[in-house]
RNA sequence: GGGCGCUUAGCUCAGUUGGUUAGAGCGUCUCGUUUACACCGAGAAGGUCAGGGGUUCGAGUCCCUUAGCGCCCA
């Protein structure tokens, strides 16, 4: 006999035990590996690429929450039969990585990156990464992630880097890629380039200040209007709209720029609004993306007057050297000083910020390197439009072709130190060498004199890789061969641009084919009253510690069932410990389920299963087709809500109490053990991939204690762990069961008809009552039943009777109709007539009201154009409630 | 400026080919230590499904519109 479980399921002494199992069962990696002997490369396997966490990361909700949508994707499709393949890995993530590294040196050493050099600095990074790096896969092992750790990966490591390499190369050769100064959002903090999407943008309060622009040689000026007065400085022109009576005049006359006294035209051009501001536009193209295109469009010189810590450089005349702040006081100083000043008002506008660091972007002219993006994002933008790939939820879809309708050239290159190195070298002769092997000469004159690009890869362009890098792309492993292109792509909705459509756009580039045929989008997780949890608001939920305090399969099943896809979740610690308490009641079911095992003694026949057997089952195999149509529509969180009631209400308050009744009787006890025993057994695989934890657990005590029982024949047809049990398949309708259904939620609401009129005369549970029912038609289903009745519903059965009419009604009794059953309960000195004929007249109001509703319909246009069987559905109802209100009236009498 | 989402019980949310009296968890109230579970059981109260209009035999669900909140893009 297995020794006692205890009361509560203890996650803490089981999570990482059951963890340990698994993967030194080897569960995690796919049963058929194309490097292993008998390898069937015409099985379908089911992959997917995990999102590389950053390796410096620690893990927040975020992670729990593709963790636990992907594990369950994984385990789903694993009890499936399909070969499947969950790769983990991390990501270099270049600007986090080194800014942390960067500060820990300044707070430990006190040095700087560049003072400590590249090298250097790139070699104290790698031990940084060695140290921390496996922190974060550590924590997304503790929430039960199966993935295969053998094939874990990391965006720098060698073979990654290689595919970096080809993929540079290649669009290199096919010139998609280029070099050259154009206008970019330079980040002063970080002192590198950043890409479009790493900019956001706030709206904040500024100030406007106006000023005048003077004219050459005379006293008239054009007010002008701007947000940053630091500006003027890189002028090289002034706007006005070509049709604007007050200014159309000065178009093709002179202005002096204020201070600095250069001179630049004044243009006219339609993009100026009349109405916005003075309705005349200076115009600075080295700072500002649409000054940039009016330049171009007017053969405008442009000039930058700004360094790359956004100082004023050499342009600036007397303000060189000064930040770009002070300089703007200084020379708004200045100008006031030269009467050129007209006002200054407050103005509220959108300021764009690094998603990093968070201060001010300066776009400016910078050398840089661009992926000309226009072919790839077609080939991307078909792949979603002709259906090769899916995007569920399909709004996103729109979204992601808005995106790429509208995509600019990506700057790829950043001025950091943690990343891919730009493949390319350079002569003293200015020639580019691209290639897959380090050179050792110019590839067009042959100098040996060369050095290689200083800057590295954005971090997506590596990740933009990664479904095909971790399998072994360049080259064709058996890996790549058999597991790309990959299943699922599972992620958050705020990287679909930064990452999803990079993958798309690289997966067709480099591979020819879709790197996965559905992308499935989940929502943001915000606090519980739908704030972003912040550090600086207090209220970041760490799911470590709900993880400590109330288990990983607590967290997962509040993460996979409180969300629908591609919405946002407000998630609250008490939803945790309402999930935690579901796990303790999966546990203490499957206590019971087990000591029935565990007493069953050997020798007994089956007997026939009795009409709760018959129902439990029944509702299983709805509750199987059902879950099994929500997993194919991504609905997750209705399956495991619909499993929760299942095993909640369907199995541990109706069928584990009348199994109760049922073990007693030695001709129900055998039978009834096994439909306990495989009703659970389903339920817990159903329950598996939203918690694994505590079903992998009960399970393996079930399975033990079916080993040791005369049910061994159930042990046999169970593997040795539930991680890879077969999934429940929907068995075939016999016929049977809308009736057994039927029959049994007449018992259930016999019951709580009851109970519930037991509650409002505060009979004492404990109290065994008397009871008498005429049940007509139902007499003899009633009958056999009565056992079950009586004690869910707390009666003397030897005090209760059944019959199918009643001579009189017995005195002193309350009643109660349940559709044609009549109960009566005689609760001598406890009825009070008065209360009694209320109680019934309420009830008759509401039968009345229904039979009113039901005729209006059935006499409208229901009957005619309404499916058959649902105005078959409707009359019923009618009719039965028509014998409720004449049974309810023959109590009135 | 363009697009998208949300608005359902006190709180947080489900509700996907339109079809019972709109559900759950938490909270509230009443009762209960029935040997699986007090991390529990039984019962109860609580909703004009944001407002307006339309389509339909039938609308929380589809269409139009208004308002509030949130997000994305420019």
């Amino acid at each position: 006999m297995t020794k006692e479980l205890p009361k509560a399921y203890d996650f803490k002494s089981t999570e990482s035990r059951i963890y340990a199992m698994w993967e030194a069962g080897g569960y995690f990696k796919p049963w058929n590996d194309p490097n292993k002997p008998g390898f069937d490369p015409n099985v379908e396997p089911f992959v997917i690429s995990i999102p590389p966490p950053n390796v410096t990361g620690e893990l927040h909700l975020g992670h729990a929450m593709f963790v636990s949508v992907e594990d369950l994707m994984i385990r789903y499709h694993r009890m499936k039969g399909y070969p499947t393949l969950w790769v983990p890995g991390t990501d270099h993530a270049g600007i986090a990585t080194q800014l942390m590294v960067e500060q820990n040196l300044l707070r430990t050493e006190e040095v700087t990156r560049e003072e400590l050099g590249r090298e250097e600095f790139l070699k104290r990074t790698w031990e940084w990464k060695k140290k921390y790096g496996s922190i974060i896969t550590t924590q997304i092992r503790r929430l039960g992630a199966s993935c295969d750790w053998d094939r874990e990966r990391f965006t720098l490591d060698d073979g990654l880097s290689r595919a970096v390499r080809e993929a540079f190369v290649r669009l290199f050769e096919k010139g998609l890629i280029y070099r050259g100064p154009r206008l970019i959002n330079w980040s002063p903090g970080l002192k590198t380039a950043v890409s479009d999407l790493e900019v956001e943008y706030s709206e904040e309060d500024a100030t406007l200040y106006y000023f005048k622009y003077m004219l050459k040689d005379s006293n008239n000026f054009i007010p002008v209007a701007t947000i940053r007065p630091e500006t003027i400085l890189g002028d090289t022109a002034v706007a006005v709209h070509p049709e604007d009576e007050r200014f159309k005049k000065f178009i093709g006359k002179t202005a002096i720029v204020p201070v600095l006294g250069r001179e630049i035209p004044i243009i006219g051009d339609e993009y100026v609004s009349m109405e916005f501001g003075t309705g005349a536009l200076k115009i600075t193209p080295g700072h500002d993306p649409n000054d940039y295109a009016i330049a171009h469009k007017h053969n405008l010189p442009i000039i930058s007057i700004l360094d790359e810590e956004a100082k004023v450089n050499e342009n600036g005349g007397k303000y060189h050297g000064l930040d770009r702040f002070e300089a703007r006081k200084q020379l708004w100083a200045d100008m006031n000083e030269a009467r050129l000043v007209i006002k200054t008002e407050p103005y509220r506008t959108t300021i764009p910020r690094s998603q990093r660091g968070g201060e001010i972007v300066e776009p400016m002219i910078s050398e840089q390197w661009f992926v000309q993006i226009e072919p790839l994002a077609k080939a991307a933008l078909e792949a979603v439009k002709d259906g090769r790939i899916k995007i569920v939820p399909e709004r996103f879809e729109k979204i992601y072709f808005n995106w790429l309708e509208n995509i600019k050239d990506w700057c790829i290159s950043r001025q950091l130190w943690w990343g891919h190195r730009i493949p390319v070298w350079y002569c003293p002769e200015g020639h580019m060498t691209c290639t897959r092997e380090d050179p050792t000469q110019c590839g067009t004159c042959g100098s040996k004199d060369i050095h290689q690009d200083e800057d590295v890869l954005d971090t997506w362009f590596s990740s933009g890789l990664w479904p095909f890098s971790t399998l072994g792309w360049p080259d064709e492993t058996p890996d790549l061969k058999y597991f790309y292109p990959t299943s699922y792509m599972e992620t958050g909705y705020d990287i679909l641009f930064f990452w999803v459509a990079r993958m798309i756009m690289s997966g067709l580039e480099y591979t020819g084919v879709a790197p996965f045929h559905t992308v499935y989008l989940h929502g943001l997780i915000r606090d519980e009253h739908g704030r972003k949890m912040s550090k600086t608001y207090g209220n970041v939920i760490d799911p470590l510690v709900v993880m400590d305090e109330l288990g990983t399969d607590a967290l997962r099943f509040t993460l996979l069932v409180g969300a629908t896809p591609g919405n946002d979740m407000n998630l609250s610690v008490k939803k945790v410990e309402s999930n935690r308490n579901f796990a303790n009641k999966v546990w203490n079911a499957g206590r019971f389920v087990i000591n029935a095992i565990n007493t069953l003694q050997p020798g007994a026949e089956p007997g026939d299963y009795t009409l709760a057997d018959s129902w439990i089952w029944a509702r299983l195999q709805n509750l199987i087709r059902d879950v099994e149509r929500q997993f194919q529509n991504f609905q997750y969180g209705q399956a495991g809500q619909q499993i929760y009631d299942f095993l909640w209400s369907d199995f541990a308050d109706w069928y584990v109490e009348v199994a109760k009744g049922q073990l007693q009787d030695d001709a129900t006890k055998h039978q009834t053990t096994i439909t306990l025993a495989r009703v659970f057994d389903m339920t817990l695989r159903l329950l598996h991939p939203f918690t694994p934890f505590v079903t992998e657990e009960i399970w393996g005590h079930l399975r033990s204690a079916l080993r040791d029982s005369p049910l061994h024949d159930l042990h046999k047809s169970q593997p040795e762990a539930l991680i890879v049990a077969r999934w429940p398949t929907p068995r075939q309708a016999e016929g049977w069961e809308a009736e057994k259904i039927a029959d049994f939620e007449l018992i259930q609401e016999i019951v709580r008809s009851i109970r519930n009129l037991r509650a409002e005369k505060n009979v004492a549970p404990s109290r065994k009552i008397a009871a008498s029912i005429s049940a007509g038609a139902k007499a003899n289903l009633l009958n056999e039943q009565s056992k079950v009745i009586a004690s869910l519903a707390g009666l003397d059965h030897k005090l209760f009777t059944i019959n199918s009419s009643l001579k009189d009604k017995p005195a002193d009794s309350a009643a109660l109709v349940v559709g044609s059953v009549e109960i009566y309960l005689p609760l001598a000195g406890m009825v009070d007539l008065a209360s009694e004929k209320t109680r019934l007249e309420k009830e008759l109001k509401e039968a009345g009201s229904h039979i009113q509703r039901l005729e209006n319909l059935l006499n409208g246009d229901f009957a005619q154009k309404a499916p058959p069987a649902l105005v078959q559905k409707e009359r019923d109802k009618l009719n039965a409630y028509k014998e409720t209100a004449e049974k309810i009236k023959a109590q009135l009498k």
